[in-house]
DNA sequence: CGGGTTATGAACCATACGTTTCAGAATGTC
DNA sequence: GACATTCTGAAACGTATGGTTCATAACCCG
């Protein structure tokens, strides 16, 4: 055989995302991605092929490992309204935490701002985001509110959130208040 | 005297809009500035001094002439909550028209991702926006609801609001849906 | 040890960027 | 017509970009 490889692809994925992340598509140059992943262009080039394709692979992960854990108890056969209280509480959590992802906003939502309709490069993803998300508030509000308003519902509920991701790239504290001021407002839809 | 300005500095404002509108503001080459302006690059640089602070002057503009109208009457001192009904029915009748704004989303929204943390342009211009849209909707709902709520709803809005821009950069129609199924919801709010 | 594989660094390519400069043409006023 | 100013076109600058290439070194296994 021969020399095996000696880093591990998740591993670099992962540190590409918080490249993207903090600087965007464009403003991720080759260079910020070489010094974070401690990978050179050659290797980095070898093993994904292209910018392009390590964005991409970046960004599922984001979905996989960040916004997934986040949606999963909203997407459960018995979620309910509570689900989506403990939703905006994760989130007004995230903000005040001081944690820097605060001050990055959510991938994807920038992505889409920064790529949708311009650069061909998130086709269908953009839209399978939002409708992911109105899917969860839909079933989680199909459990404990009015059913005739679940749909509409869902939609205030997937405007906010992709609202309340932007404000925190502006203050991640008035954005937490967003956040908790969704938690009140439930309480009113519960029935 | 000498030969006088033959162009009109509005106007050259209102096509550098377009193209940063459409295109971000590192998209937006000098040369489509050139193009879309049918100016030289001398005269651009001798007339605004810096792409900058140019962007700045298209940014100022879309806030008076854009956003400034759409605002404006949930911001007079006898505004009520049929003015936020109002203001969602104009985004959504601008969304499910066709022009082609609906496409290039809400210019300040756009920066707030592109910029917002990464490059010092925008200062205080973020928070400053997503204050006045706070200050009007609670100014609107001050008058015929509740009045325990109206700063908790005040941020509802204001994120469905941002989220509803973002998404019309993936789909008019149904950020259309969203601002409509906030019109019916405004209606459970009358008190 | 030797051979096949992987990783590295550096150089290099073509392109694009924002910005500056300048000579000269256009144009209005005295 | 002369002059001051405005506008244009083109060139050039330095920097940065995404991407490629290649010789060399590091490494593991049979």
């Amino acid at each position: 055989m021969a020399r095996p490889r000696s880093f591990d692809t998740a591993e670099i994925v992962l540190a590409a995302r918080q490249v993207f992340w903090e600087k965007g598509y464009r403003g991720a140059a080759i260079e910020d991605l070489e010094r974070n992943t401690g990978l050179n262009r050659s290797s980095l080039y070898a093993t994904f092929g292209s910018k392009k394709a390590l964005f991409l692979r970046a960004l599922a992960l984001y979905l996989d490992d960040f916004i997934g854990p986040r949606l999963a108890p909203m997407e459960r056969a018995d979620a309910d309204v509570g689900d989506i209280e403990s939703f905006f509480a994760g989130l007004a959590r995230l903000f005040r935490s001081g944690d820097p992802a605060a001050r990055r906003g959510c991938l994807m939502v920038n992505s889409i701002a920064e790529l949708e309709g311009r650069v061909p490069l998130l086709k269908s993803r953009s839209a399978g985001f939002r409708d992911r998300l109105r899917s969860a508030f839909a079933n989680a509000l199909s459990r404990g509110t009015r059913g005739d308003r679940v749909e509409e519902r869902a939609r205030l509920l997937t405007s906010a959130t992709l609202g309340a991701w932007l404000a925190t790239r502006i203050a991640p504290t008035e954005a937490a208040r967003m956040c908790e001021a969704w938690i009140a407002e439930l309480r009113d839809w519960r029935a």
